[in-house]
RNA sequence: GCGGAUGUGGUGGAAUGGUAGACACGCUAGCCUUAGGAGCUAGUGGGGGAAACCCCGUGAAGGUUCAAGUCCUUUCAUCCGCACCA
């Protein structure tokens, strides 16, 4: 064909990102006429690095979903944004001596290229920044909302301090006693923090899980995280000092031999007799200058000291030494524990190395001893214990949490100001709401201090103010909120980024909550799903946001690992970098790739040939098209082309929109790839293709061609609005309507019945879908192939499942 | 140790308890062409056979079932998260 049209996706996919923009084709409506969809995806660091293929896969996949909704009419909000206070621009700030606020733009504008030359239909009106004074503003009114209700506090605690960075880190940024980020041995220090009561809500965060929707691995790494447990504290009195311990096997007690509490332990010094003086202070001296890392080490000999003194044992009345060791953690439960060496792994380790009496209580779960408890299994003996102890009024029931209180305090520049200050006569006082935001002031060196304060610190006109209250002198705080401050509640601001007033008003978020689907990375959901759980559910509880849990539904999509099969890193060298993809063969093929991986919850490594493949797949889409629009351009359209080829045609058309409609909503976007390619690979079969190109069959091509645009509109945004025009419509195909399969079509006349002897494929017959059983049988029966086997036995069963099979039991 | 996930060709993977290996990559042979990251045709789990066809085959071992990749039990391996959490 003389005027066919190459497929050159440089020459469409700029021209039709331009057009959508200048539309404002992809504006959400804050109206409640349409029933609305709120599709999420974790707004991007703006690093210097740019763009990962891992954000492509992401984005993608629920701009597929954003787009396959909008087609069907709904009102779709699909937002995005940039989450860009954080150390790696402070960093680079100090590096390359610019103001972070500077940095953060072009690392902006460079990302928002990017994103754009994907054909992502994110509504760019409603795009946030966590480091815009307007953004933050309402960041901190959170906080002050916060201390409000006691839940925001301040307390001198040993944080995790990374010397590398100069910086206190949350518990969750502690990675096997490392700094996740920059790998730095994590020490312990003093200081004065902001803490966030985070443990105020633990149950509620396992709890409500049941009411959302989130994959197995994540819903259980969050319940982990939090760790619950449940179990007794009971008190035991050491020289008239009384010393409480959380077990979670309180049946165990008869089988307690000894105490142990952790070297930090408040009664230490207290009980320790004379004679074990030295030897305790200077475990504990020893065990203090230990790092973390230390303490953590795989197999580590148990250590430990006597303190010389004695506890009761209430069940058995013998006499238990009081030891201490640094293998009970003070941080945990009451920081002492009784030792049931019988039946724990680390406290029997203890008692061999220190010759300490094992005493078992309980053989296949049942109590052996101990009088009134004799008999009773383990469960039984948990309650009927723990009510004793009630009784005697030395123990009671008790729940634990490994979760512990967010330090919400960083020793930085580049983050939110937490909005106070400190009065020498009012002490902590918070900005009024209407003197916020409390904005960063310009500087000319971000450099953290050597005494651990915030560069804040430093500039006199700043932090000197005035007291809100009394009007005297007063110091601003001059810690920063973390990196997760602002990512703890963007996603309500997409949903009125403009407003001045509240942070979103509450007509809008009662019609787009909840999220419908949030998706984003495995390693954020210990850290950025919890905490904005946490502030989502405070918010709630104050009346501001409409329902108790933020995300009705959570998916992770896969790491892309590298050609390698290893993750992707600078260092190793083996990072694909979507620009040049892009470029190379296009957003289009970009994104069907990513989707035609693997599942978009598994990890998968990068294949350049794979890529290359689903490029070769457009090109024959593309080639088809023009064939078939030409058909439709140069024929007179002939009514009533309903012969046996069209028929096959409109079912195999309508066989691929059910799959492909089903496997959107079901996320199963590897499959939907394939579908596509099986119905390609049908059409340009020389005998389909051959008939599709005839004159007679014009109206056939017309809407063949019609419906697969619109099934590829939502994967490749921008062929498909090319084809789209070519067919000669004037609107976006991006709004035209979702083809709906027409359920008669998908059902066939004929269908394939497979015929078993004794559970064993003997014969593949085509039959009428609606033969009867009888008939099904008979069919088989009268099989050849099938007659042999048949003829080796008897038939003592007849097995028939309507438009699938048949086997013969023979014998 | 605890929790979660996953084991299917040379590779990525597909299969409401009902034809294992769809779709794709790679490879082989042939064709075509202004030689390309192009297109077309055929083949491609293992074994046997000229063929028809037969046997074996979803980490391993048992079991349930007319029928198991799929359900149950045990077990092994890999990956991820947490980890001296009492």
């Amino acid at each position: 064909m003389a005027d066919m049209k190459p497929y050159k996706p440089s020459d469409i996919e700029a021209k039709w990102q331009q057009t959508w923009d200048e539309t404002k084709l992809y504006r959400a409506v804050d109206d409640d006429s349409r029933q609305k969809y709120y599709y999420l995806v974790e707004f991007p660091y703006p690093s210097g690095d740019g763009l990962h293929v891992g954000h492509v896969r992401s984005y993608t996949a629920l701009d597929i979903m954003a787009r396959h909704k909008r087609m069907q009419g709904f009102n779709v909000l699909y937002p995005m944004g940039f989450d860009a206070f954080g150390l790696p621009t402070e960093n680079y700030a100090i590096k390359h001596k610019i103001a972070p606020q500077l940095a953060t733009s072009k690392n902006v504008a460079n990302f928002e290229r990017q994103l754009k030359a994907l054909g992502l239909s994110f509504d760019w009106y409603r795009a946030v920044n966590t480091t815009d004074p307007e953004y933050y503003r309402w960041t901190q009114w959170i906080f002050l909302r916060l201390l409000e209700k006691g839940l925001a506090y301040q307390d001198e605690i040993a944080i995790n301090w990374c010397p590398f960075e100069k910086t206190g880190l949350a518990n969750e940024e502690v990675v096997n006693g490392r700094h996740e980020r920059c790998g730095t041995v994590v020490e312990k220090k003093l200081l004065k923090q902001w803490m966030l009561k985070i443990t105020a809500y633990a149950d509620r965060l396992i709890e409500d899980l049941k009411t959302v929707d989130y994959s197995d691995r994540i819903a259980s790494q969050q319940v982990n995280w939090v760790g619950r447990s449940e179990g007794a504290e009971i008190d035991f009195t050491v020289d008239g000092e009384k010393i409480t311990v959380y077990t979670t096997r309180p049946d165990t007690l008869p089988g307690a031999t000894f105490l142990v509490l952790a070297p930090e332990h408040k009664a230490v010094a207290k009980i320790t007799t004379k004679e074990q003086q030295a030897k305790v202070e200077e475990y504990v001296t020893a065990t203090q200058s230990e790092t973390e890392v230390g303490r953590q080490e795989a197999d580590r000999p148990k250590t430990g000291v006597w303190t010389g003194a004695y506890a009761k044992n209430p069940l058995t009345d013998e006499k238990m030494p009081v030891w201490i060791a640094d293998y009970v953690l003070a941080g945990y439960g009451t920081g002492a524990i009784m030792a049931v060496p019988a039946h724990d792994d680390r406290d029997e380790a203890f008692a061999k190395e220190f010759d300490l009496p094992i005493k078992v209580v309980l053989e296949d779960d049942v109590v052996m001893m101990a009088g009134d408890f004799k008999g009773m299994n383990s469960s039984e003996a948990k309650v009927a214990i723990t009510k004793k102890l009630e009784a005697d009024g030395i123990g009671r029931k008790a729940v634990n949490y490994k979760l512990r209180d967010w330090i919400f305090s960083r020793q930085h520049y580049w983050g939110e100001p937490i909005p106070v200050v400190h009065c020498a006569k009012d002490g902590v006082v918070p900005v009024p709401d209407d003197q916020l935001p409390v904005t960063l002031p310009k500087v000319e060196f971000y450099e953290p201090t050597e005494t651990g304060e915030s560069p804040l610190a430093a500039i006199a006109d700043w932090v000197n103010t005035t007291c809100p209250k009394c009007g005297g002198p007063a110091k601003r705080e001059t810690d920063t909120m973390p990196n997760w401050a602002g990512s703890s509640w963007y996603f309500l601001r997409y949903i009125d980024p403009h407003n001045n007033k509240v942070f979103a008003d509450p007509e809008k978020l009662k019609y787009w909550l909840q999220v419908d689907l949030y998706n984003g990375g495995m390693e954020h959901t210990t850290l950025h799903l919890l905490y904005s759980r946490f502030w989502y559910k405070f918010l709630y509880d104050e009346g501001l946001v409409p329902t108790s849990e933020p995300y009705a539904k959570r998916r992770s999509h896969g790491m892309i690992l590298g050609p390698d099969g290893r993750k992707m890193s600078k260092s190793i060298g083996n990072v694909i970098n979507p620009d040049s993809v892009v470029e190379r063969y296009g957003a289009d093929a970009l994104r069907l790739y990513e989707m035609f991986m693997g599942p978009f919850e598994d990890q998968t490594a990068w294949s350049d040939e794979r890529l290359n493949g689903v490029s070769r797949f457009l090109y024959r889409v593309w080639m088809l098209a023009q064939d078939l629009i030409a058909n439709d351009r140069q024929s007179e359209v002939v009514a009533g082309d309903a012969g046996e080829f069209a028929l096959s045609v409109d079912r195999q058309t309508h066989k691929t929109l059910k799959k492909v409609h089903h496997d959107i909503e079901s996320m199963h976007f590897n499959t939907m790839v394939s579908a596509l390619m099986e119905y390609i690979n049908f059409l340009t079969s020389a005998k389909t293709r051959s008939e599709l190109v005839k004159p007679e069959n014009a109206d056939l091509a017309r809407r063949t061609v019609r419906s697969l645009v619109l099934m590829l509109a939502p994967s490749v945004p921008h062929m498909a609005e090319e084809l789209w025009h070519q067919l000669g419509e004037a609107g976006s195909v991006h709004v035209a309507g979702w083809p709906k399969y027409d359920p008669e079509l998908v059902k066939d006349d004929l269908v394939e019945i497979i015929v078993q002897v004794n559970g064993k494929l003997r014969a593949n017959l085509v039959l009428p879908v609606d033969a009867t059983n009888d008939e099904l049988t008979e069919a088989a029966q009268a099989d050849e192939h099938v007659a042999k086997y048949l003829a080796k036995g008897e038939v003592v069963k007849t097995i028939v499942v309507p438009r699938k099979l048949v086997n013969f039991v023979v014998k």
